[in-house]
DNA sequence: CGGTGATACTTCAACATTCAAAGCAAAATA
DNA sequence: TATTTTGCTTTGAATGTTGAAGTATCACCG
């Protein structure tokens, strides 16, 4: 486990960044595409992905508290992209769904950078794409402590380049 | 080129959404460590890495406006963590530089989501790490259309899985 | 030079996000 | 049934964000 490499640490690092600086820039473009706001299209998205998650699922998904979800909900109701749908099973929770109107804005979302992700996957070879995809679970599964808060594991914003106690 | 394993394409898409979802999470209990908000950490964090930007470089890298990195400099000017130093070449320009307090600040974050990255990273076979960092950075160079605004990659916040269209 | 336009930053006004705390209703537990 | 817990909303306050307008400086060009 000699050390033969210790740039390497920091070429790991700059291009995790990399990633998370792109995907974030673009967060923005999308999100204004779509006529909404990043935090909106966040909901929505998590919305289209699960099914009708209660306001407590956003919450965790999104890692905000419950009064922010309720408060970006709001904006969407009123705008007729969700609806608020009480559970039948437990009478407190309420369940958002996407509307018709809402269904068309993520539809319309231009995620022309998933698909230009996509379409380089796709060119790559067989083995490129087996490997590619076993390092991506690899560097996921290093970041999620498990999934669990008092896990963190990299900024977003920047990453501390190696100065001295890794 | 015949895609033998379609499923890949979710499943790299997938590890990328755990990564950044991750990252995301981590970067607001960072913040709220280091005592301050996550833009201002963010704002910190460019200022200690590249040397005494401006205004506009903080406002580019960021990715948000002008007016907007004023906002949070006039904050931590206020608190001491960073000040404004008016630039000698250009007269229009302000530099951006770390108080001490401002680099006790950034020291004292604790990263220790990069440190575990880095130490799991570290027990990787040599191979392994090369292969890792080959991986992360062809990923990086197909997000990255390249640094240029038009060119919009992964939403943050989510990835809409494979529907039909790629 | 002197003028014209571009650039860097700030100010201002408006809105969005975010949260803690408090409140309320329903469920779970005892 | 009484108590506690859970899910959600409301309220109030701070922060983040931006476009537009304003100010100062630079760059260029005649």
């Amino acid at each position: 486990m000699t050390q033969k490499h210790p740039d390497r640490i920091d070429e790991s690092l700059i291009a995790l960044r990399r990633i998370l600086r792109a995907t974030e820039l673009y967060a923005r473009d999308l999100a204004q595409a779509a006529g909404v706001t990043p935090a909106q299209l966040r909901v929505l998205q998590i919305v289209g992905e699960k099914k009708d998650p209660t306001a407590k699922t956003l919450a965790n998904q999104m890692g905000v508290s419950q009064a922010t979800v309720t408060a970006l909900v709001d904006k969407l109701v009123a705008r007729e992209l969700v609806s608020r749908q009480p559970s039948a099973q437990d009478r407190r929770q309420t369940n958002i769904t996407l509307t018709t109107q809402g269904e068309d804005v993520l539809e319309e979302a231009p995620d022309a950078l998933q698909q230009r992700y996509v379409r380089a996957f796709a060119d790559l070879a067989d083995w490129e794409q087996a490997q590619l995809v076993s390092s991506l679970e690899r560097v996921a599964a290093m970041l999620n402590v498990d999934s669990l808060d008092a896990a963190p594991v990299l900024a977003t914003g920047e990453l501390r380049m190696s100065k001295k106690t890794y």
